[in-house]
DNA sequence: ATTACCATTCGTCGAACAACGAAGTATACT
DNA sequence: AGTATACTTCGTTGTTCGACGAATGGTAAT
């Protein structure tokens, strides 16, 4: 009748359907995923599911990348990524069936990646560690660059102190300075109800953590810590892991 | 298949629909509704709103209160009206048809309500004001307490200094101490891309500021600043409001 | 070239669900 | 008391939409 607002309604029908809903949790790591790796996940038959990743591509949630006669799938945009992760608070987490998913879901707080960047307890150390050492100060009061299309989604940052870019240089971290993509985002941790990093710092820190062989990745989306990088996440940052 | 993930389709679904995205939206100035009320809003019969609101409640979306023949709804929590700022992030923004809602969207982004406490571009010039000037401080690393029941949505706070609590006092800001609500908490903005008050002290604030006369409540989420507020904002915040 | 594989389109079936009006149950008004 | 108002429950109708298998169009392997 009157106002503007934006209708949530189309966006949330795409979420709100069990196998839909499984196929972005899925791809909730960052990552692109063929469509037969997405309909195993799903738990539905390829026919069905194609037409899912259709209304999910015309929706602009995610976007498909051909590569010879397979389409993967990954997530457009960071903002999506942040509206599943609003929602994955707000919604009942199912009782624990089994020890396997009692410890999964211990593993997964612990460190797991959220969209393509650090999460868990683990995420949000780091990011806390960042920035008491002042190698990253909060940058405040700033008008934020509103881009419709791509970046809906950023909203406060952080900036890297040059000793910060020391710092990091030194660990091997690259960053892609071609990339239109935020350096450094806030994300929000539905585990920890804390902040870690994202943007293009928490992907590449990523990046090289594995690189480096401190981190891997195991399960999607589940994170381990190896003996090397307890050494050299103690070493570095400082960073006590718990048992 | 295997992993303990909450189910974001269930909680989707809910908001999926027109009807009850509607009611959603209406809601998120923070006021309880009186079911007819949101019959006319959603236009729809009232004993279809009738279910709708039941299945609302029966997720744990919002709440009744009865009052007399009335039953008023709310939002039950913070961190619903986050997830549901976080879908209007990513959802279309419908074309502006007439210039009634240009305007209408020219004031909403200006300042409105979000939930209880203050948004838009006041909302954010508010906060930023209050952290530069020291009343408030960020409370960085230290453990979130979870709480599962209310508490799922609040991520990061700021902390009360003691010339703030003073300021505020001054104000004729009064903070109910009896209240299990956090003080604060960063409240994300669609509008703004940016981070205002939220909590029990963003909600304290702008009911003693709507007390003084300074902002006025209009058209539901939209907020106006008077003549009185221009110059008291001025003067006791140095905010300096465009035209 | 032929065979195998991946993904989409099409047609059909079935279940889920939103919509409405009518009837029922409260509570308020006079 | 009686009447009006606010909301819910119930029964029915109709549409939407997800599910599958079969068939089609491409791409890679041999």
């Amino acid at each position: 009748m009157h106002m503007g607002d934006a209708d949530i309604a189309v966006v949330a029908a795409l979420m709100g359907e069990p196998a839909r809903a499984k196929v972005l949790m899925a791809l909730l790591d960052g990552r692109a995923l063929a469509a037969s790796t997405l309909a195993a996940e799903a738990g539905v038959a390829p026919s069905t599911l194609s037409a899912h990743l259709a209304r999910l591509v015309d929706g602009n949630l995610i976007s498909v990348e051909v590569s010879g006669r397979n389409r993967y799938f990954r997530i457009t945009r960071p903002a999506v990524a942040e509206a599943l992760e609003a929602l994955a608070r707000l919604a009942p987490t199912q009782p624990i069936r089994s020890l396997r998913q009692g410890t999964h879901a211990e593993a997964i707080r612990r460190a797991r990646t959220c969209y393509d960047h650090l999460a868990g307890r683990l995420g949000v150390e780091l990011l806390d560690t960042l920035v008491n050492s002042e190698l990253l100060v909060v940058e405040r009061s700033q008008d934020a660059i509103s881009d419709p299309v791509l970046g809906a989604g950023r909203i406060q940052r952080y900036t890297l102190t040059s000793a910060g870019k020391r710092r990091l240089a030194d660990l091997g971290v690259v960053l892609d300075p071609s990339s239109r993509r935020p350096l450094t985002r806030y994300c929000l941790d539905w585990s920890e109800q804390r902040a870690h990093l994202g943007g293009a710092l928490g992907a590449a820190l990523l990046t090289r953590l594995i690189e480096l062989g401190w981190l891997n990745r195991c399960d999607r989306r589940i994170i381990k810590v190896s003996n090397a990088g307890r050494d050299g996440l103690a070493a570095e940052f400082g960073i006590i892991l718990g048992p």
